[in-house]
DNA sequence: GAAAATAGATTAAGCGCTTAACTAAAAATA
DNA sequence: TATTTTTAGTTAAGCGCTTAATCTATTTTC
């Protein structure tokens, strides 16, 4: 049968009391009993159940980690980051994928709370604000990553996605294209890579065009649909070169075109962002945008912990620099072999 | 404050066993107290206390789900379709990334034993035997996956590794190739694969050769310098085809082959196995061993569940098809035109 | 050498729940 | 109508642990 508490305490002579005192490292007692207890424990191979201490107020040293799919590798990459800082903080992880939806975000997070979880991370956009406001309002310990919302009193990290979008649109700008289409993702992160890709156009003096933007769900199968969609349209001459907001993205476009016969990235530069093992196995390589997966993973666990362990908001706000790797799948335009520089 | 059993006995005016079986749908009462209980739960937003339940014997709906990195493409698409079964099933899981190390598999089977987890998919290799057999005798919930290892007593569902390298072969030596190299893994799985691929030259009678085979882990890198350690061999004739045991390595090879100017398949066909997300986002893609996924992943759950459910080892094995996902990395050899047949 | 302080341990209450045993009232049976 | 059975609910013990309160030596202090 299990080994209790109480067994211990009996085998080694001492009260529960004791025993307890010994695995928390509280109160004072003799280091002969302390040693006694120890090795009792040892031998009966004796595991304290979480579950009667974490009844009596301790914490259950599990967090909830919300993705919206685990089988994406940018949140799979992010999750092992997780995890292992975890690991190290000495709690585990019980990770949930709500496909970004609301039932789904709704129900992970009731379970999650029966399941009494010291604290949650939301590992990318959240969609039921008002669920959000009330897990803060209750003083819940919660930190989102990739979702900088300045209107929520929550702890963030992320990547400057401004900046991330602003350095890929350069990068396409300086190498000369004009005519660069974005396809961004349904994620509040967007509309910050969006705006850096606007500000870009604007520093170079490169009118931004509606017609070249498109946004839909991140997926290898919408970048090659979007990549179709936009050079089957009649009333634009088709980009030379485009920038999605994820590498799955990136890769459908990829994909897309080169089964019309476009090469890259003498006929269409292609940049990323995310940086996650799909921009490596692609040959040429995905010129991306690197968000530091690991450095956040560690960052958003510790904020996270250091959050419940205080026992209140600490409200911290965490920007990474984003960096752009430049690999195979950009190039200097056809139309213009001069490098180019903002005005 | 948290609301418990007895906020919801007291103003509902019923007592807390009655608020309890209300809960768990077990004794009789009147239709309209156990209406009235109902409403009191939901007006107070009361949510079960999971720990507490478990402290006295039930289940606490959550399993443990030991993987070597969650990282890594193929156990992410696996843990996703386990988390989406097991909360169907109405459980949570827990992810553990082990990096195939005993020291940690250790680690978190004692962490998931002390949360009371109700039962261990093992995702893949599980090294520390001794501490599997202690687990199995002990009575305890388990379910393997990928490891085939008939010597355990176990649950077991994995796909027919024999019969897909036997396969992954075949089509090589189908196209004519008679110099095969094979890059296994360090893991139980790849034994199979390796005989597989030894019945295959066997059947089309071409012989095995000693200096075509390497182990390793399974990683891009380990592709790419195996891929060279076999071309700068002199005293042998590089191979035409590898069959490279997942998909990782397999695009380690490309990349090192594209690297040297080899171009593929002309000059290198290449197979690959598991058929994760990688294989689709080369250019070609990936000729490569397909795993079932998602029935795997379903399919363990449902071993898993069952098993906790009836409280003892149902001992099942389940064994998959493989299937060879024919895309662009494999081509008939140069020196032989003809497809040959087996002898 | 008596009072006060300290060290080393125990007792007992209680965390939020489940469930066997029990009770009281209503319904069925004789 | 009296007795048995059924129904609807309650009481209370206990799951394995933590911790404040308590107790008993043993030391320290003056």
């Amino acid at each position: 049968m299990k080994v209790t508490i109480y067994d211990v305490a009996k085998q080694a002579g001492v009260s529960i009391a004791t025993v307890s005192k010994v695995i928390n490292n509280t109160g004072r007692m003799r280091e002969s009993t302390r040693k006694r207890v120890l090795e009792t424990m040892e031998e009966l191979n004796y595991r304290p159940n979480v579950m009667a201490s974490a009844l009596m107020g301790k914490r259950t040293e599990t967090i909830g980690l919300l993705v919206q799919d685990i089988s994406n590798p940018l949140f799979s990459e992010v999750a092992r980051t997780i995890e292992d800082r975890a690991h190290e903080r000495g709690m585990n992880v019980i990770i949930c994928s709500t496909d970004a939806n609301r039932e789904k975000e709704k129900k992970y997070v009731e379970l999650l709370m029966r399941k009494q979880v010291d604290g949650l991370i939301m590992g990318s956009s959240f969609h039921d604000k008002k669920l959000l406001q009330e897990l803060i309002s209750d003083g819940f310990p919660l930190a989102m990553l990739t979702h900088d919302d300045s209107s929520l009193p929550v702890s963030t990290v992320s990547v400057d996605d401004f900046k991330g979008g602003y350095e890929a649109a350069s990068h396409h700008l300086f190498n000369g294209h004009r005519r660069i289409a974005i396809i961004a993702e349904h994620a509040y992160s967007s509309n910050f890579r969006i705006s850096g890709y606007q500000a870009a156009h604007k520093a170079y003096g490169v009118e931004c065009r509606e017609e070249y933007f498109y946004r839909t769900h991140g997926t290898i199968e919408n970048g090659k649909k979007y990549f179709e969609k936009l050079f089957h349209r009649k009333d634009i001459a088709p980009p030379t070169a485009i920038f999605a907001c994820n590498d799955q993205l990136a890769i459908g476009v990829i994909q897309g075109a080169k089964a019309q016969g476009l090469g890259i990235p003498e006929d269409l530069s292609v940049i990323g962002f995310d940086n996650t093992i799909l921009a490596t196995t692609t040959v040429p390589g995905l010129t991306t945008v690197a968000q530091p997966i690991v450095t956040m993973g560690k960052k958003i666990v510790d904020v996270l912990v250091d959050e419940i362990q205080a026992g209140r908001s600490l409200r911290e706000r965490v920007l990474y620099n984003p960096e752009l790797i430049v690999r195979g799948t950009t190039y200097a335009a056809k139309e213009s072999a001069a490098n180019m520089k903002p005005l």
